[in-house]
DNA sequence: AATTTTAATGCAAATTTTTTGCATTAAAAG
DNA sequence: CTTTTAATGCAAAAAATTTGCATTAAAATT
């Protein structure tokens, strides 16, 4: 839940507009506190709105490409979604259980990478560094 | 390339029968110096023998499960396999080519991740910390 | 060696996720 | 108000993976 975003201006500061369908989608994103499946994020929009889900998809191809979305990987074959990076959210990791295919956010002072050196050595371009934490969450441990 | 591993006693080791597709699939994954998509793999062992696509799958799940094989999420919506770390291969992260879909191995010094704090105070089982760096790579960058 | 049991494979079809093409509607610009 | 552009919907296709079931090969028993 990101009580310091404002979604709409998030858009337009994009050149985006903020279209009705645009809006839910992000607002969904943005007030879940861990990434959705494009699946979960049409079903959660058609409860309150009528979209279809190419939509959405198309959505958060858009999202993604203007860096207000990130577009997470997971241990499964769908793409998971949350909040890019801003001033409001630091940069962090994810845990994917295997076994539910929920995914949390960690801490971010949990885990720390250091890209510093392959940023000065690599021969191409960098634009993301993503960590995901694999295993069994403590609801399906048990 | 790996010179190091013998690829049957591996199979044995872990108590699965070194068939010939097995026998196959492995090696075209030690073989190379990236990661390969298991459509690659299909078609790379297709040309020596025949070898039904879903075998594949099913060869690289049991290598997976069994931890000879690491299953390695890219930024593209098909999974790379690699060798998983053993006494000849330390674990690593990879670079993913969001252009031409090709996965580097990243050397472990070029990037350090650690996760000690992480797993003491994760309230779950961690099984797996992946690191991918994604981008374009030298050859796309043009 | 013949028989029984288990493991591995093939093939067809289904599933899941994502993408594309094209028509329609809504919004913005002129 | 008209023209242009952006956003959406719907149907179909594509890509990757999974499932069910029959067949074959290998291993274990008798
Ligand atoms: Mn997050
Ligand atoms: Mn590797
Ligand atoms: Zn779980
Ligand atoms: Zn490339």
């Amino acid at each position: 839940m990101c009580h310091h975003c404002d979604y709409k201006s998030l858009l337009e500061q994009s050149g985006l507009g903020a279209s009705e369908n645009r809006l839910s989608v992000l607002e969904v994103i943005g007030n879940n506190s861990y990434p959705l499946s494009a699946g979960d994020i049409f079903k959660t929009v058609e409860r309150h709105s009528a979209i279809n889900r190419v939509t959405v998809y198309r959505i958060l191809d858009v999202l993604v490409d203007h860096g207000i979305v990130d577009r997470i990987s997971t241990g499964g074959r769908a793409f998971y979604y949350g909040l890019a990076p801003n001033s409001h959210h630091q940069p962090h990791s994810h845990f994917y259980c295997k076994h539910c295919g929920q995914m949390d956010c960690l801490n971010p002072e949990s885990l720390s990478v250091d890209a510093n050196l392959l940023k000065k050595t690599f021969p191409g371009r960098i634009d993301k560094v993503e960590v995901r934490v694999d295993g069994i969450c403590k609801n399906c441990i048990k």
